[in-house]
DNA sequence: CATCGCTTACTTACCTGTCAGTAAGTCCTT
DNA sequence: AAGGACTTACTGACAGGTAAGTAAGCGATG
């Protein structure tokens, strides 16, 4: 992802609704917008299930994650894990849902961030995952597992990036003038959620070398700093023509 | 990747030896330093299978994609596969050695670019890579699985990293004066790395709404500013505490 | 006492790696 | 140049694992 803390605004929870199947959740007419009368120990019972899987997932991926692995951890079997969740695709679901509603618990109270305060957010969001290698890395294994063909988490990863773009293209209209053109905007916060993701990727893989809130921070703030300027300076534009190396 | 098709210095070449483990192909008095004689009819059918598994193993990942995908390609069994590389660890390092070695060949003659041509050449290939969907889905995917627990590709990612870091350091140190100070030239450099993987992450998931080109041409540029003038402008720098949110 | 939470017990489906065997070379010797 | 001795490139079958999902049962509890 751009990042493990987004700021996940109301839309957050619009967007993976969208993408969570029938499974065997969501039944109408129940207690709270929850699905079949579930006893209050339950309902705890799969939090539990879902802080292991995202555990699971984040450390081994989604594909090489196993059900068994996420029963141990709450010491039940992987067929109990099954009862809760019906199958291993719509555990996943769930978990992505359970971290953005997290993270928009999180942020209750706060009104999310708009115009400098979203890049101040993120900023602080960074340094705050130098202290959590694993989110970090749940993320990272999960959005690139996603590009692959059919992956179940494929909508809920495009989702976020597409709300991401649009805060931070929002945030940074503000903070440019009317004359910044729409596209200008709309490649730097596409730039500023790469750098994000890509930095975390190198630091995770060797974080000695790479300095990830200093390395994030520096290019946000050239980034922005750019596209309020209106356009980034010279560097002569190569032609399409003339590719040919690399595998 | 930062990008399917750095330069791959001379390094590259250093770098996967080292991570290549005995295998049955080097034994001692053979004909030419290669491993049991070999037909040359098997070098080709060799390489067709490095060819076939990098696509496997690009599209599904290596964990997920299996040596039976990557054996019906090339018209033979899984076993078949086996005979010629030992284990499934041994083809993907084979897969990744293969690759490198490629792209050095692709840029035989053609000196290492430095300097301001090293981002040419990078903005060059960035460009090429929106026409080669599945090289960029395939570095990604392996990028990302390789930060799981002991994966292969941890070293050979790593590696990959630390030396395109290294080369742009050193194109960007003859850009800026020499009162630039190192650790700006290194934030610089993972940043740059960083936007055009995350990019490309983003573009793969959806090419409509990310200009992956463009996007990236307009963040080097901005870093590359930033990095020539010393250091990127504003923006309040949040303090380390006050964390909280995120999942 | 019916439903919930979960286990036990399987089934089905792969997947990697091993092994023996075979057909087609390659090389050496005479 | 023909024969044997050996190697290479595979195939087919299988051992040994692991994984997801299903079905039936059983004890607790509301």
């Amino acid at each position: 992802m751009a990042d493990p803390a987004p700021p996940t605004p109301a839309s957050t929870d619009a967007a993976p609704g969208s993408a969570a199947p029938a499974g065997r959740s969501p039944k109408p007419g129940a207690t709270a917008a929850r699905g079949p009368r579930r006893r209050p120990a339950t309902t705890e019972r799969r939090e539990e299930i879902l802080r292991a899987a995202a555990n699971t997932f984040g450390a081994k991926g989604y594909k090489t994650g196993s059900l068994a692995d996420v029963a141990e951890q709450v010491g039940m079997t992987h067929a109990g894990v099954l009862h809760h969740f019906g199958s291993k695709e719509q555990l996943l679901i769930e978990v992505l849902e359970y971290r953005d509603k997290e993270d928009v618990r999180d942020l209750e109270g706060q009104k999310i961030p708009s115009g400098l305060e979203l890049f101040v957010h993120l900023l602080r969001t960074v340094r705050a995952n130098e202290q959590r290698r694993g989110v970090v890395q749940g993320y990272t294994v999960l959005t690139g597992e996603s590009v692959t063909e059919g992956h179940p988490a494929a909508a809920w990863a495009g989702n976020r990036f597409s709300i991401l773009r649009g805060e931070i293209v929002d945030a940074l209209r503000e903070l440019a003038g009317p004359d910044v053109p729409e596209p200008t905007l709309s490649q730097a916060a596409s730039a500023i959620i790469g750098v994000m993701d890509g930095l975390q990727v190198q630091w995770l893989l060797d974080p000695d070398a790479v300095h990830l809130a200093e390395a994030t921070t520096f290019a946000i703030e050239a980034i922005v700093a750019a596209a309020v300027a209106g356009a980034a300076a010279p560097l002569p534009v190569p032609p399409p023509g003339a590719a040919g190396q690399v595998g």
